[in-house]
DNA sequence: CGCGTAATTGAAAAGTATCAACACTGGTGG
DNA sequence: CCACCAGTGTTGATACTTTTCAATTACGCG
């Protein structure tokens, strides 16, 4: 549900002497649609990754915690980003330029090979997340989600929620309700 | 719709003198929670990465085609398989052991590099369709994936293409027919 | 021909979206 | 201090979409 790195975020930490930025919720790290060149790694704080459509809806991709990395993709294959990236609490991130980046990842081998197993474990996470997402109904998907962040109706505002989850808002709300009757949550 | 990866291919025929195995439709290249020993780079033909949920219903995740990577992340990442992987036409296939697999990971720079463009790119684009799935009905879905890859009914089973969609394959015939009767396809 | 796999269709049940109204909260300014 | 506002959350009624289940047809192949 919240995807962390806690190996990255320590290598980060002890090989990159850099500041790290604070942003508050709402602000937006990467716009969608934009050239990249920055990538962000979240020292504390959870961000949302999530593409707007045509018709103004959001789909959340992911939520960010600590030590996540965003921008790399984009990067990497010089594209311009998919997703809009913002944050969802209070945020304190480390930057570092396309430059640095690339430099790394040449340079490297450690960082070279932190950065592939963070890619894999990303693809690892969206396959299975998208077909639980399409295979379970709403109900066991939100058990789900509770069961792997506890703490998600307390931190997570309840769109971005439905929005992580393909559903509208009223659809989250009703089975809330119904598990809440049936002591199956809070 | 059909993932390709041709500048990854034309390295792989140039620089690994394997010869390319064949595997027939249905056969299983990798099986669901196997642990993965070689990575497969399609050389032509068309598979299926699927996951089997606890009810015995399956979703695709990808269809490869032409010089898409299999069995990589595993490796990466030191996992068990989350997907199966099958053949859906007549397969052809260069397999790199394991060990190989690290080894020019770790020494060819431009291998390095095309894997990392792999990744990002499987990312991108699921990324992108999982967004579409949820976002849009149906309808809007089928005509996306039928404008990607014309040939697709033809070339792909129906219950393939259903559990591609996440939906069943009722709902797969009746919006096809209803598509059918407005002349919007075939 | 007979068999298994794949594809098609109808009818009822279940699930989800849409729309609209209303409640709660923490500011902000008169 | 209160009125107002924006953002967030809640709820009901109805329309619409998708699934479920079951029956039937089409096709390829030994």
């Amino acid at each position: 549900m919240i995807r962390t790195n806690q190996e990255l975020l320590d290598y980060v930490k002890k090989n990159l002497n850099s500041d790290p930025q604070t942003y508050l919720p709402h602000q937006t790290l990467i716009g969608q649609g934009k050239r990249v060149n920055t990538v962000y790694i979240i020292k504390s704080g959870i961000a949302k990754c999530f593409l707007t459509n045509e018709n103004g809806n959001d789909f959340v991709e992911e939520f960010f915690g600590e030590g996540e990395i965003v921008g790399e993709i984009e990067i990497i294959n010089n594209h311009v980003s998919v997703c809009g990236v913002s944050a969802v609490t209070e945020l304190s991130v480390y930057k570092i330029s396309e430059e640095n980046f690339k430099h790394f990842l040449d340079k490297d081998k450690i960082f070279n090979h932190l950065i592939l197993k963070a890619l894999s474990a990303k693809i690892h996470y969206k396959a299975l997340r998208h077909a639980h997402n399409q295979s379970n109904d709403v109900e066991m998907n939100l058990l789900r989600i509770q069961k792997e962040f506890p703490g998600i109706f307390e931190t997570i505002p309840k769109l971005d929620i439905a929005n992580y989850l393909g559903i509208t808002l009223r659809s989250l709300n009703r089975t809330l309700s119904e598990l809440r009757m049936r002591n199956l949550i809070r």
